[in-house]
DNA sequence: CTAGTGATTAAC
DNA sequence: TTAATCACTAGG
């Protein structure tokens, strides 16, 4: 589902305008199996939604300040999800960046998890939003698909745990992907992209 | 590199 | 009740 969601367009509506923006660039998290998975202690509270059917929305709020997006991909039961961790904007541009005054740099306007969540207006209030509902507030549509060959992957951003599993996808061809983070520390990004994991360290 | 910030959770 | 942790960002 990750590599699905790659291409895809999330078009977020309100009453100040819509945003839609080409996702390329997620991670995969593997419900209660995976150490480095917010379902991983099982259900509370936050996670429930998680726990619930796909198609909808899990979001959550880090570090003091930013909230983050993920789309719960499993089936019901199962507490699979998938975190959107950056994209393009393909329209709404001025509503994109009104929403993110502090942001110097237009290639950091959406990229990373929680740049991303608040130009297409997530947060708490998202939380268990149908994406394939009839309110439509939030939505993800076909988009282009990317190619195989042009899909890369690599370790999780910013997680200690499970280190080596490569559930992190991005489209090489996008310019709006994250700085490379393994275990917490930032590597540098030969070429300009973040390298494909590495067959051995 | 690092300050900034508060929800969430488990342990007591 | 407390304390540790945290799927991050912006500026330098």
């Amino acid at each position: 589902m990750a590599r699905d969601l790659l291409g895809r367009i999330m078009v977020a509506r309100s009453a100040a305008g819509d945003v839609a923006v080409r996702l390329t660039e997620v991670e995969a998290y593997a419900g209660t199996d995976d150490p480095a998975s917010h379902a991983f202690r099982g259900r509370t509270p936050r996670t429930a939604v998680m726990f619930g059917p796909p198609g909808h929305l899990y979001t959550y709020f880090v570090y003091g300040m930013h909230w983050c997006a993920n789309v719960v991909t499993g089936p019901d039961g199962d507490a699979s999800a998938v975190l959107l961790r950056a994209g393009d904007v393909i329209a709404g541009r001025d509503l994109a960046g009104a929403r993110r005054p502090a942001v110097t740099r237009p290639e950091r306007l959406t990229r990373g998890p929680a740049g991303l969540a608040t130009v297409l207006g997530l947060d708490r209030d998202a939380s268990g939003a149908d994406l394939c509902g009839p309110d439509g507030r939030w939505e993800i549509r076909a988009g282009e698909a990317v190619p195989p060959e042009r899909i890369a992957s690599g370790p999780r951003v910013g997680v200690a745990a499970a280190a080596e599993v490569a559930l992190r996808f991005w489209d090489t061809a996008a310019p709006s992907v994250s700085d490379y983070r393994v275990g917490g520390r930032l590597r540098r990004r030969p070429g300009g992209g973040p390298p494909a994991i590495r067959q051995n360290r």
